[in-house]
DNA sequence: AAGGTATATGAGAGTATAGTAAAATACTAA
DNA sequence: TTAGTATTTTACTATACTCTCATATACCTT
């Protein structure tokens, strides 16, 4: 059975998005609720030029919402797709 | 909540192997069950090297697994926690 | 052994991704 | 308006990935 070519596409991009250390646990973080980009800083190191560089790639990959309030911006996981991919993942691979 | 890196680490190993059209293309096959790198090739067009050449991500990846048998080469998905994942891809992306 | 089929490997070029540092933007508070 | 904080963008360099083509390996058949 072949598979839809915009669905693969959309499913390696996505994939893609996740597919590194510092953005797994952006994820895996934000699966808590809504954070702004200091609070990610401030529990994964990397400074914070390399932090808001990897919030773009998951932004344009549609996995991730922004909110502006004052001058901190509030990332959140965009919806229930993404939040239950990341449930197998952190079920799969990090048994908790 | 910080993730251990280990974890993190083979998560994004095994993403980042997942992480292209073509890849998860045959991962989606090889639900099927096993196949030859020709059933394969016959399924997904691209040259007979460049599958050969994915086949290795995947196998690096320690997702599939591959059986010699005379001289075809049969490949599968190596374990529950691969077929999981496939499926919850699947199903999120795929829509079947 | 020789020739055919199936698959794998290696080199090279082109493209994409990642990290660092510096500069820019947006907002707040005084 | 000035200064300060939070975040983003840009430019650059280094590294990794992907594809193609050529060659190599493994096995089978005759």
């Amino acid at each position: 059975m072949k598979f839809d070519n915009r669905q693969i596409y959309t499913a390696t991009e996505i994939l893609k998005s996740i597919a590194h250390p510092i953005r797994i646990n952006i994820l895996c973080f934000l699966m808590e609720g809504e954070k702004n980009v200091g609070e990610i800083e401030h529990q994964f190191g990397s400074t914070i030029s390399n932090i808001s560089q990897h919030l773009t790639v998951l932004r344009k990959a549609n996995i991730i919402d922004r909110r502006k309030e004052a001058n901190y911006m509030y990332y959140s996981l965009k919806d229930d797709t993404i939040q239950t991919l990341m449930e197998t993942i952190k079920h799969l691979f990090c048994n908790s």
